[in-house]
DNA sequence: TGCTAAACTGAAAGTGCTTTCATTTTATCT
DNA sequence: AGATAAAATGAAAGCACTTTCAGTTTAGCA
């Protein structure tokens, strides 16, 4: 039935028999509506051809509805746990979840002098970027609410993970296994930035390897790119020193597995000859049985996504840090 | 400097000392008012920044485009690799990426309906997702070009895969390799509908093997819900089998990875006592050795943009079927 | 100077849509 | 059966503008 006016929701909610407020939420919130009456407004939507005005909608909204997630590009597993968590936490709040991948510094400061003024986002979650005091400036006075996941910032809401302490820990815990002769390995990405959390990791390894009287040779203190080949070579290497390591520190689950791989293929026993313990307890963590300091990437993403809901609801709320306890997860690699 | 809030023309208005008729002229037709009045307004909507919030909305959604995403849920990891490959294909186009997660097929139901209509997309994604032919019509007629990866519908753009050649692949390897005694090991999820892609790799799995006469037999089919957890239980039931299987053949290669961590824990050797061939190729794969059938999930999510943004820029364009082969990769786990 | 038409302006009535809140209906549990 | 909670729905009050219409200036002209 064609007609010759564009048709309204009220067009519809005639035809449908249903008030307007049906139709409206049909559009919106779908599952807040009866589905035989659903399929009744939408057998009337699409008899008339409706299509709802963008404009009015816009004026009428109060919000967008949209939340935007930069993420580095999602190589890392890590990435997509954080992720993973966001999208289900966000999934059931009716907002739309943009996601922007990044791969370079320049590209990371192009969308966030970008972002604020033309995409019209309620909020804006940074996972694992750096994000200097200028465009923190330009966040806070373009009034869009942020939170930073794993680089924190003074002045905005961070989720952050203490790695330091995570060093700590990972010694703590071989020492205790008895080891002395221990080996830490981790990644060179991201080398731009001077507060990398792999370096963080690394410190409090050391510092807690020192208060025992311990220190890590220099050729013991490894990084190789982020890469499961790459890592299993410099693994290796580890490996056929004369004197190796008892026990290897990954800085990444994803190296760790490296690690174990290459002991299998060198024939090394683990964990009878080699210890391996890493840091993320990512799902494959689980899979290959692996010791390692679980950083709660899901919940991460959970903790983000409520805390920038609620400074949305309420923009004047001072900025909140949080710090997700570290665990340790015991398996069978050490 | 703008202020918290998004000023709005009565904010102008006042400061301007105009009624918001003025400004609204303005802003439409501005040779109808009074130069000097003008120009005083014209001060104060600068010093306000204001953005009249339909143009704003207008303006971020000319400049660039957003291609949704509807992806089951994403707890498999299979997901994420086709996600990985859309987001790197997209990044560089100046497109948005809009992912819509859904848990059940009423979710999705209501999304196809909605997303045409409100949240004007440029195009769509819809990953491992069975559409029905109410939506996809609705889906042309409202003129969204969508590419559908995994449940192929004839009216529509898809990249598809051939399941039940995988099942061939699968048992011709085995055949190859001597094994007899095979079984096969499936996921439960998405039982709703009845082109499941499990099913299809079961049956070309079976069809191959009856070619060279040989029958599974019923307790050799095994379905598990998709869980690392629940998938090594039924693997361990398998192997306790007093004539176990010696080769098995999983839908997935996260359940294979269930599978080999059952054979561990039983200390069943593999690939000695026990064949694993898997399907995918996860990231994971490789670090587990696993031999499997690889779909180039990176590639389907590129290939789907590739369709998807040809479409729309010549939406005319008559559908694309296009089928990603497969390869097999051969690992240690055979 | 008085008269009229044109230019300008604002109050108020739409605009098509969303959302709050109160009401009705239905389901669930004693 | 009665009580209570939950789901579904609509009336009406916004939202951020646009448009109408009536009123006020101003300009032009005899």
């Amino acid at each position: 039935m064609p007609m010759l006016k564009k048709p309204t929701i009220y067009d519809v909610a005639k035809r449908a028999g249903v008030s307007i407020t049906t139709v409206s939420r049909i559009l919106n919130t779908p599952d807040k509506v009866n589905s035989e009456t659903r399929e009744r407004v939408l057998v009337a939507i699409d008899a008339l051809g409706f299509v709802p005005k963008a404009e009015a909608r816009a004026r009428a909204l109060r919000q967008t509805g949209r939340i935007g997630v930069i993420t580095p590009f999602f190589t890392a597993p890590s990435f997509v746990q954080r992720l993973r968590g966001i999208a289900e936490t966000l999934s059931p709040k009716n907002y739309e979840l943009v996601v922007y991948t990044v791969d370079s510094t320049d590209h990371l400061q192009s969308y966030l002098s970008t972002l604020p003024l033309t995409s019209n986002l309620d909020g804006l979650i940074i996972l694992s970027l750096p994000v200097g005091d200028a465009e923190v400036k330009r966040l806070i006075e373009y009034g869009l609410p942020t939170v930073l996941v794993e680089y924190p910032h003074p002045r905005l809401n961070c989720v952050e993970i203490d790695d330091v302490h995570g060093g700590n820990m990972a010694a703590t815990y071989l020492l205790a296994k008895g080891h002395r002769r221990v080996a830490f390995l981790g990644d060179t990405d991201l080398p731009e930035y001077s507060i990398h959390p792999v370096s963080l990791r690394l410190a409090g390894f050391r510092q807690t390897l020192k208060e025992s009287g311990i220190e890590i040779p220099e050729r013991f203190v490894c990084l190789a790119p982020y890469s499961q080949e790459q890592t299993r070579q410099v693994a290796k290497e580890l490996l056929n020193l004369p004197e190796p390591p008892t026990a290897i520190f990954a800085a990444t689950d994803f190296q760790a597995l490296g690690v174990l791989k290459a002991a299998r293929e060198l024939n090394v026993k683990v964990p009878e000859q080699l210890a391996v313990i890493g840091f993320d307890d990512l799902d494959m963590a689980e899979y290959a049985d692996l010791t390692t300091i679980c950083q709660h990437l899901d919940e991460s993403g959970r903790l983000a996504v409520e805390i920038l809901l609620s400074q949305v609801e309420s923009p004047s709320r001072p900025p909140r840090h949080v710090k997700i306890p570290l665990t340790l997860i015991e398996r069978k690699t050490t």
